[in-house]
DNA sequence: GACCTGCTGCGGCGTG
């Protein structure tokens, strides 16, 4: 063994042999060197299963065991975004930490009382927590917090690329700041993650004050072969003799999946039972075994439990039909294939996906990635004429394959995310100065980006009597007020994400999953769900209870959702296929015949040359040749001067009614700085939980950090009309 | 034009 094991202490030593390991992996002894021989912050970068949990654990808990800190508290802590993850990582913990006598400590909503009791009343060991009870403990226990975490000295958070910029990060960076100023020194940080599109960002994100300074621990090439194809199939030509593009996706998943291990990316949860569905009826038809489940977060915990069950055991080959749910770390072993149904949203998402796959020593990764396309007929769109789907699929291949994915995006304010951790603020002091909150979340936490006269705004809105969340004393300290109260007080309050109102769906008695609120069902309605078929029976409007019974035929239901977000650089990258010739070799013949006719579309339209395009009297497309955000900024300024408008990947369609002035001339008028007030009209500003309690000019302000880009619009108006 | 994530304290009851 190496040098980096010769410096861990005695009981992880005996551990490490125990395991029969012969050597250590490059990250872990690298690891250990680094957390040995420095203080720094560390970031450590490696695919699932590639041993990173080690890699932070291993010398983190030989220093506690080798140089006792003194302090009173848990002597390590572990913050996780999900349950399941947690209880993964307590169990892999557990050996080392017997070993070394010191407790495993995993906390979470499902977590029973009497651990966290115990825990409380004698903090040791490592702490394994998500960001909600982290949060819960502030509120609840905030005088405590001193005395629970006095002695650690790390907090390893775990899959930190999916708290970069999110609501959750933010509130995650904002606790673990409030946690150092409480015990009054920095503690270690170390982020592990896979998926890192931007490292430079990465560690700014988890070390603001010094980034530079943030050690990078990267596992280096040995990424596994990528085999590919991308196949394209045709929807709406289905007749007696061909069958329609999801018989025919389904047809060749059921010849090629079968018999081992995979995971089919449907995108959306109804696309999820219908391929379900038809996957599960083309095994009773050749009376073999069911091996195809859906897995979604609509679906019951039993179920889902069921199906990673399923997925891990090596004597049953499973295939999960299934949304993101099941693209974090949360451990279902290798599987053989990832399968994608209709293009992703994001190339990070894809990379993590296929990460997934090929992870045994020797075994390709393989991705399949299915592309459906209208059939074309005189009446079809541009949208389908230009194959847009099929172009996003290989722009986001091609920069898979290039090794980028999407940074994050640092500029957003986070308005809603501040509300709520002003509140917790509050709650933990039992009362604070706004100078001191201010300090404590935006001088030392994440919110950076808001500026003193915005902060004070931010609390003259949710002090306003009618809003009523805090009240100030006459001392001048901030205090809850009766809606703040009412509001902390309720366990709802730690999670800082949006969810909405659902049925539940009980079959015989037993909980199948549930319904967003939205659906319009009545009794009679036929179901498919869970990968089965149901009529409904009753529904109960106050216990938001549905009751089914099975039955032979169904329907998928809607689930509802909200728009996506394509980074620029995949939308530059599609027009840079719709104007480029190359064929890549992974494409079917199918999908090279669209690809070839998206791009005769392209030239006919003309975009080469022109942005602007008109096809009728009142209609044009512009290609703006920018990503969702700053598209949907100019969408937004085109319909305040009366334009409506339609927007997709890198384009709009305009129309214009009779009184709406020349397109030209009103780009002119924007680029030169004359948009008018493009939130005056409709548009819904409330997007995240604690929007509600703000007004008009801040949600403008917080809408204008993150999901609409004025800057750009001048010069894109500019651009898009010369 | 989509997906995902999380949750405390306490009263009441049964059991050893």
């Amino acid at each position: 063994m190496s040098s980096a094991f010769d410096k861990l202490a005695r009981p992880v030593q005996k551990w490490i042999r125990q395991k029969g390991w012969r050597e250590l992996r490059d990250i872990q002894a690298r690891s250990i060197r680094t957390i040995y021989e420095t203080n720094a912050d560390l970031i450590v970068a490696a695919s699932t299963a590639g041993g990173k949990t080690e890699a932070a654990f291993l010398p983190l808990i030989s220093q506690v065991l080798d140089e006792p800190s003194g302090g009173t508290g848990f002597d390590l802590l572990y913050v996780g975004p999900l349950k399941a993850l947690i209880t993964d990582q307590a169990m892999r913990l557990e050996g080392i930490c017997q070993e070394a006598e010191l407790p495993v400590v995993p906390w979470h909503g499902d977590v029973s009382q009497s651990i966290k009791t115990r825990a409380l009343k004698s903090p040791k060991g490592v702490l394994l927590i998500t960001p909600e009870s982290l949060e819960a403990l502030f509120i609840r226990r905030g005088l405590e917090i001193a005395r629970l975490f006095g002695a650690t000295r790390a907090v390893v958070i775990d899959e930190l690329h999916t708290v970069l910029d999110s609501e959750r990060g933010v509130q995650l960076r904002s606790l673990l700041t409030r946690l150092e100023l409480a015990i009054k020194r920095p503690i270690r940080r170390i982020g592990l993650s896979a998926t890192l599109g931007d490292m430079d960002l990465a560690k700014a994100y988890l070390r603001p004050d010094a980034a530079s300074s943030v050690q990078l621990i990267e596992a280096d090439g040995g990424e596994a072969e990528l085999r590919l194809q991308l196949r394209g199939y045709l929807s709406g030509d289905e007749d007696e003799n061909s069958p329609s593009a999801t018989d025919a996706i389904a047809a060749h998943l059921f010849k090629h999946l079968r018999g081992s291990d995979n995971l089919v990316f449907a995108g959306a949860r109804q696309r999820v039972e219908i391929y379900a569905d038809r996957l599960r009826e083309l095994c009773e038809r050749e009376h073999l075994p069911q091996e195809f489940y859906p897995h979604h977060a609509s679906l019951s915990r039993e179920h889902r439990d069921f199906v990673e069950r399923r997925l891990k055991d090596p004597g049953k080959p499973t295939t999960a039909v299934c949304t993101s749910t099941l693209e974090l770390g949360i451990d279902i072993g290798d599987v053989t294939c990832v399968a994608q149904i209709g293009a992703p949203f994001s190339v990070a998402a894809l990379r993590q996906r296929l990460g997934r796959s090929g992870r045994r020593e020797g075994q390709a990764a393989i991705l399949r990635q299915y592309a459906v396309e209208a059939k074309l007929t005189p009446e079809s769109s541009f949208v389908d004429r230009l194959r847009l789907g099929l172009i996003r699929s290989i722009a986001m291949i091609d920069l898979l394959l290039e090794g980028w994915c999407e940074p994050p995006k640092p500029q957003a304010l986070h308005l809603s995310t501040l509300v709520h951790q002003i509140l917790s603020v509050i709650a933990q002091r039992g009362g604070a100065s706004a100078s001191v909150v201010y300090n404590v979340l935006c001088r030392e936490g994440p919110f950076r980006k808001v500026t003193t006269e915005v902060f004070a705004d931010v609390l003259r809105a949710i002090g306003h009597p009618e809003t009523g969340l805090i009240e100030q004393a006459g001392s001048g300290l901030l205090l809850l007020g009766p809606a703040g109260e009412k509001l902390v007080e309720h366990y709802s309050f730690y999670a800082v994400f949006q969810t909405p109102e659902e049925f539940r769906l009980v079959a015989e008695g037993r909980d199948l999953g549930t319904l967003p609120i939205d659906n319009v069902l009545a009794p009679g309605m036929l179901l498919i769900f869970s990968g089965r078929r149901w009529v409904v029976q009753e529904i109960h409007d106050r216990e938001k209870i549905i009751v089914v019974k099975p039955a032979k035929a169904g329907v998928p239901p809607v689930f509802g959702g909200d728009a996506g977000d394509i980074h620029d650089k995949v939308i530059n990258r599609m027009f840079a296929v719709l104007e480029g010739d190359i064929s890549p070799a992974y494409m079917d013949t199918v999908s090279l015949m669209m690809l070839e006719e998206a791009r005769a579309h392209y030239e006919q339209l003309g975009f080469r040359a022109n942005n602007i395009r008109s096809i009728g009297e009142h209609t044009s497309i512009i290609a703006t040749r920018v990503g969702t955000v700053k598209t949907s900024t100019l969408a937004l300024a085109l319909r305040s001067e009366g334009f409506s408008v339609e927007q997709h990947d890198g384009f709009l369609l305009v129309e214009n009614g009779d009184e709406t002035p020349d397109l030209r001339a009103v780009l002119g008028r924007i680029s030169a700085g004359g948009a008018r007030d493009i939130f005056g009209g409709a548009g819904n500003l409330v997007s995240e939980k604690f929007h509600p309690y703000l007004h008009h000019e801040l949600l403008v302000l917080d809408a204008c950090s993150s999901k609409v880009d004025l800057s750009c619009l001048g010069r894109l108006s500019e651009r898009l009309r010369s």
